[in-house]
RNA sequence: GCUCCCUUCGUCUAGCGGUCCAGGACGCGGCCCUCUCAAGGCUGAAACACGGGUUCGAGUCCCGUAGGGAGCGCCA
């Protein structure tokens, strides 16, 4: 399957390709937010030139990868609408096509076997950092032409010993490495799998990519890339090194930041596209514009225009930019989502109002769909019991008079609606010549059990005219029953 | 230690030699609106890491310094 895609004469003219841009995680865990950062690069690059977007998973590393990390990477980047396509790829289904590229590099004499021991590596290493020298393999067996009984040799790729590496990346620049810096990196180990650096280079090659862009934790893997794209015979691809993704504190990502996986936050009550903006919009601008919709992405979105330094997570604008679009987007949709949330609360929310209703009555006041959620369960359940400082404020002797008059006034209402119910509400504070605030702030910690809700109309008209009477009655009896103990 | 990268408000960023006593956004403060909480409107505080050059002129170019980061594995 893979090899219908693939070409051993990659010489076309750059400016005849096809844009093609791959995304290449190792699933070892789930998909971070720094991963997801570089995907969606990929996928807006790729979109932005009518090109191909690939996914390579890179579990050559056997100890490491599981299934299940390349579910929850494959889940991941389906929540945020980041379709590849091709792939995915499997590194670990391409061994017999790497044996075949590291045979091919043996025999035209650009690798060769190296039968050093680890214990004399290590070693080699240690005295190097001794003389304050940069700890690299020293060539002893870029020569030797007889095995060594008893060792099973690695294969090492003959790096140029002069010369320099001339890397122009599309967000850094021209980047210079000099050749003697680097040293003869192993492609196949003894046991004959091969290497990262290495099934990168046969994979980008095989698969065409036009242009690589990922963090820029491999920038100085690149020099070696090139010289093995060299030394196969093909053109490299071009680069873009992003900057890192870095925690609210500044510093490195980690587990105890929070969310870290992407689903986390769908977890957490936040939106797809808000994370797809909130993403793009880290180490990347387009003059002052903040929101921008997944087409403006594509047709702004420019590699040139990427930032050079690292960037800290900002929660806080990821909330304002979810909120944004929990304000934007279709309630009927939102809903359904919501109700996601309600379910995984264990709250049934079959017997209240349309879930659609409940996020246009909390559009303006949630900054998440869980949080959402959580202060709306009142609608659907009975509540234990009043939030304290609400009832400590609100529920007092003096709210039984305007209570038991909202109860008859609403009892009374031919259609119950949000108007009605506010021409009512209304009439009891002028009939008792109240404050709007005296007479509806007693009824929201009434239906609603605390202090904050929608406006109390609304309110009311998605609680419903029975339980919003039920719970009227039982505010009073709870006023009536405090005050009896108290005095 | 060596190599490479980075450095504008707390944070994300605009700026591509003069239009910058540095603009926008989040957050924060104040005011307005208001049945709560929000949302919204107006408004305020807040930054060119430092030192040398180049230039008539530097946040913008060059070189250092300092501070961060990455790589240097039979990990990816």
């Amino acid at each position: 399957m893979v090899e219908s895609a693939l070409s051993r004469t990659p010489h076309f003219p750059r400016q005849l390709m096809k844009v093609r841009t791959r995304f290449a995680p190792s699933p070892t865990g789930y998909l971070h937010i720094g991963g997801a950062r570089t995907a969606l690069f990929c996928w807006l690059y790729a979109r932005h030139h009518g090109g191909d977007f690939v996914l390579r998973i890179e579990d050559t590393d056997r100890e490491r990868s599981t299934p299940e990390a390349v579910q929850a990477i494959l889940d991941g980047m389906a929540w945020l609408q980041l379709d590849a396509d091709e792939g995915p790829f499997y590194q670990t289904q391409r061994f017999d096509r790497y044996r075949e590229v590291v045979q091919q590099l043996l025999d035209e004499g650009k690798a060769y076997h190296c039968y050093c021991t680890r214990e004399e590596l290590e070693e080699m290493r240690a005295q190097q950092m001794a003389r304050k020298e940069k700890p690299r393999y020293d060539g002893r067996c870029r020569s030797r032409t007889e095995p060594r009984p008893g060792v099973d040799p690695v294969v090492r790729f003959r790096n140029p010993l002069e010369g320099e590496v001339v890397v122009k990346d599309h967000v850094r620049g021209t980047v210079v490495f000099r050749n003697e810096e680097l040293d003869d990196l192993i492609i196949a180990r003894s046991d004959g799998t091969p290497t990262y650096n290495f099934c990168v280079v046969v994979d980008d090659m095989d698969m065409q990519i036009t242009h690589v862009i990922r963090g820029d934790d491999h920038l100085n893997n690149t020099p070696r890339q090139i010289n093995i794209f060299r030394a196969l015979g093909a053109e490299p691809p071009e680069f873009a090194h992003l900057p890192m993704i870095l925690g609210p504190d500044g510093a490195k990502l980690s587990k105890r930041h929070g969310a870290v996986s992407v689903m986390e936050y769908r977890n957490d009550g936040f939106l797809p596209e808000a994370v797809r903006n909130y993403l793009v919009r880290l180490g990347w601008s387009h003059g002052d514009q903040e929101i921008f919709s997944t087409e403006e992405m594509i047709r702004l979105f420019d590699i040139a225009d990427v930032n050079h330094s690292a960037s800290a997570i900002n929660p806080d604008k990821l909330a304002w930019l979810n909120q944004h679009y929990i304000k934007e987007g279709d309630p009927q949709r939102l809903g359904e989502e919501l109700g996601w949330h309600f379910e995984r609360m264990g709250v049934d929310t079959s017997n209240g109002p349309a879930l659609a209703d409940v996020v246009r009555a909390n559009a303006e006041r949630a900054k998440t769909l869980k949080e959402m959620a959580e202060n709306s369960v009142f609608f659907y359940q009975d509540f234990e019991e009043y939030e304290e400082k609400a009832a400590r404020k609100n529920l007092q002797p003096d709210a039984v008079e305007p209570l038991t008059r909202l109860k008859e006034g609403l009892a009374a209402l031919e259609e119950w609606k949000a108007p009605a119910i506010h021409d009512a509400v209304n009439a009891v504070a002028e009939a008792l010549e109240l404050k709007l605030g005296k007479v509806a702030q007693p009824l929201r910690v009434a239906v609603a059990g605390k202090g904050v809700s929608p406006p109390i109309d609304i309110t009311l008209e998605l609680l419903g005219r029975e339980k919003s009477i039920e719970r009227i009655e039982r505010a009073i009896g709870h006023i009536v029953q405090h005050t009896a103990y108290e005095h």
